[in-house]
DNA sequence: TATGAATGAGCGTTCATTCAT
DNA sequence: GATGAATGAACGCTCATTCAT
């Protein structure tokens, strides 16, 4: 009994992955329903049995994985530990984030953080979420006598924010290499411009 | 016959604008050939005497503006000013382009800078070839001890660039205000955060 | 073991029942199988257990109940009173179902009566069955001097039954209010009209 | 340039056409687009080009007739005749109309006029329209003393009306001879029967 | 140049039916 | 008997592109 209900649940979950890779080979709009369903080794009906739609499957991998993010912002921002650190921590976990599920973070880039006229009009609430926690934690930060104040916090939420996804975009375009040292690096160089600043200290 | 030319250009260039406002509007994939035709004033069968296919119309949208901006960036990064001045000049024109012609801006940046599986591909290089200039200018600005050099260039200009087009992000997806004093300050606000840094200058 | 097979026919009953005023509601074709499995508190893999196919259940739901109304005017046909009575308590009979059961005299009629392409077809036999003894009554009525006999029995059971259906099409359209002083007076009316005509006597 | 047009209303007529054969053999559900467009000679996308979707074709093969019916009811309302001879000449039309084009009628019986779930409800008001003209010269022929005011006009119309289809619903389902003799008696007898009625005449 | 009728590949979705458990 | 996961045929509709005029 319980393997009827596990198996298919794993059937789900295996549309689910087939759905990351298929979305991020081909995208959403040239991702079809068939090659989900092929990939995952299903007939396409079940997909059906599944999802409500196409769409759906894309809210709910964008969904569950953004949510992540939101939390671990949200947990972060209310670290006792310096601005700096936060930001850090955020910069990593989206790094990791994409290290260790590249095609699901490329997806949810490609296809609704980025994607206005679609999938992020749908999502914006929840994309918000994420920008205005950031923007808190630079509050916070400004507040504590730890971050400069001249800049507005939801710009400077925009800017790490831009900056991190912008890196992820560098990889995803093939622009940068994306060797494992690479990853290591990245989100100690995205707090270092971020927070450090291009120019020299004495300014 | 010459007229007769010009009436011809113009036709063209109205299928052109109209592109902009439905891709922008709609997107690329839902804008039609037929809306198109219908906000340009013309049969949907002009729209191919003018143009491959729907691709070519983005493809040149693309390519003429990306070049403006390119030459924009070249001939910037000549010029005998601080480094910090340069991408200053850089950011404003970006946020100018948005500021005056913001559906062209949104077209590029949403359906060819940020879609890796379509346009993104296709014009790669051209993508390239911005980032690559802007790295040119942290370089040299780090030669010339304008810049702290800790911070590998390439990365310095993804940071920048995505900074920048994040701030774009914002206002297209109404997630930020807009106004002119919006405008006025945004590439000052950019250069301050990339440049200064969010932390304090004693760092 | 009785309790058992109790059981099992009563999940057959829930199922035709269901299937009822889902047909009513929804027709044939839009009606699902998994809506009559809903409505019926069933799994709807338990349909194909007591059913065929869909098709079948419909055939099963026409087939019991035009039996009783073939039955019907059988035996009237057969009983010692004037052919104007006998067509009386067949107006009312069929009046009486749909009052007692208008979603399945609404099935009946809508999707199988009078749908030529579908199950009338199936059903031509039955249907006919029930014409030809109409027509029966009335060729018994002239020769019994009871009715005139310029009209052929045939069109007459026609337009008799026409009539009729027509009048719970009304019902079924809500063109025509449809309260117990409706249904009360509606065979009485149908007699009159059929019988007695809508001419003047001295016609 | 007349000849493109011309040539153009002939496709559309055509597809038309092939829509009345189409759902009269196959009824509406199971007739598909692609047999429309089999039948018509054209490719299934220029059905699309004419008609919003498959409902539109049925709407408007119904309405366009169903006018044709309604304006001829209204018009012979106003006549200057007998009441008898009105519906004498209402029920020649309708079977004229089946006479010489009976796959539409056909089409428009099974499809619109019996069909509650789907059709019947769109054009609830066409058809009510006309059950209240017949209602209209049935109650006129009451107020001038032609006809029996014992009957309501309303039931009147049902009773006309149902008899008639009824006629046709004997053709079309084959149950009843459709030779050029019987469409030449059928509008008489139909006549006969509901106002002179079946009964003796000294009832 | 300009029109818009015509084409047809392509895809999302539905749902009756089957069948392993 | 009972469940509901799984299948896959079927179809309406869209729209980029072509081409006769």
């Amino acid at each position: 009994m319980s393997s009827r209900a596990d198996a298919a649940a794993e059937k789900r979950l295996k549309i689910l992955e087939a759905s990351i890779h298929v979305f991020a080979r081909q995208g959403f709009t040239a991702g079809r329903i068939s090659d989900i369903a092929d990939q995952a080794g299903v007939a396409h009906g079940l997909v059906y049995h599944y999802f409500e739609s196409k769409e759906a499957i894309l809210d709910e991998l964008f969904s569950e994985r953004w949510e992540l993010l939101v939390d671990m912002i949200a947990h972060t921002a209310d670290e006792e530990i310096p601005a700096r650190d936060k930001l850090a921590r955020v910069a990593q976990f989206i790094v990791d984030s994409y290290r260790y599920d590249s095609d699901l973070m490329k997806v949810i880039i490609v296809e609704v953080t980025r994607a206005v006229n679609t999938f992020g009009k749908t999502h914006l609430e929840e994309i918000r979420e994420a920008y205005d926690l950031i923007g808190e934690i630079v509050r916070r930060g400004q507040k504590a006598g730890e971050l400069r104040d001249e800049i507005a916090p939801e710009y400077a939420a925009l800017a790490f924010y831009g900056a991190t996804e912008q890196v992820l975009t560098g990889w995803i375009f093939d622009l940068m290499p994306s060797e494992a040292e690479d990853f290591d690096r990245a989100s100690a160089f995205i707090v270092e411009t971020v927070c450090g600043g291009l120019g020299l200290p004495a300014h």
